[in-house]
DNA sequence: CACATTACCTCGCTGAGCGAGATAAAATAG
DNA sequence: CTATTTTATCTCGCTCAGCGAGGTAATGTG
């Protein structure tokens, strides 16, 4: 049944909302993209940018590697993108005291600004919609996404 | 209060969804690179891949104009994508007779089959984890979802 | 029929990201 | 405490995705 040729076309209402994921997931890229364009960055650029707001947000150390395996990208491409950064000026490099092979990734200030004046005015609309939710309404939404995520998280979906 | 620095500091449970939403998307991304790397692709092509399987399956006529627009690339590069993808055979280019200036896209058999790989087993999982949820879960789900697409489709977010 | 517009393609170039391999620090063995 | 292996990052050379500029059909307009 999961080789049914038909699949994509028994629509039903919970399918719907899968494709609605994944088309946010396309608008979201889209985004970034512009938002490289205006600032003279490339999408892999912005793309770093949200992985190290994270990391800073979570309080995870954002190393070179650690970066680069967020991207899915290579050792040489790592170094590339965080030479780029830093000479954009939102990113400097610092030895880690403990451990002196790894390079810690300090973002600037600058880069905050830029990732809150991208992410602000959406997150704003998003949260301010999610209020109008009541606790059982949130707290469903909040696992589908969860769901989400967790399916995404492993590479073969849940299947083979 | 929208330019106050510790805006991304106050977590509230709104925040974390929307967070968990954009966590989603990248992860998204992830996925889709690791398909192209899989199948001797570049992102840009399982991109365009999906939407031309969404227009395949919304009846959107596919034009090479049209894809370029839905990517955000110029002409040559779009140009350039076609013909990978037709050199893959997941593509063929076929003259529209009405305006024969226009070139459609038609997705070959072997490129829905990739695209059901890639997307049948997560699917599934979100399909299921759907129907677990009541009408007004799954509703609040949809509403957020498409209150999602809605700020993002507008790039200012709904405020400068 | 001229003339503008639209839709796509060709050419030449820049640079993102890869593979291979170097280097340096840390962990482990002997 | 030295030799070896492992880990983390960087350097070098190359390929090819995507851009800008410009060309060529097909369509629409007076």
């Amino acid at each position: 049944m999961s080789e049914d040729g038909n699949a994509v076309r028994t629509p039903g209402p919970e399918m719907e909302t899968v494709h609605l994921l994944r088309r946010v997931s396309v608008e979201f890229g889209l985004r970034q993209g512009e938002f490289a364009a205006r600032h003279g960055m490339h999408p892999t650029d912005v793309r770093a940018l949200i992985c190290l707001l994270d990391a800073a947000r979570s309080g995870t150390p954002a190393t070179a590697g650690w970066l680069g395996a967020q991207l899915g990208l290579n050792s040489a491409g790592t170094t590339a993108l965080i030479d780029r950064l830093v000479r954009l000026g939102h990113l400097t490099r610092v030895r880690d005291t403990d451990d002196r092979r790894r390079v810690l990734l300090a973002v600037d200030a600058r880069a905050v600004e830029l990732g809150q004046e991208f992410f602000g005015p959406w997150l704003t609309g998003m949260v301010e919609l999610l209020r109008t939710f009541d606790a059982r309404e949130a707290a469903a939404v909040r696992r589908f996404l969860l769901g989400a995520h967790a399916a995404l998280a492993r590479e073969d979906g849940g299947a083979a």
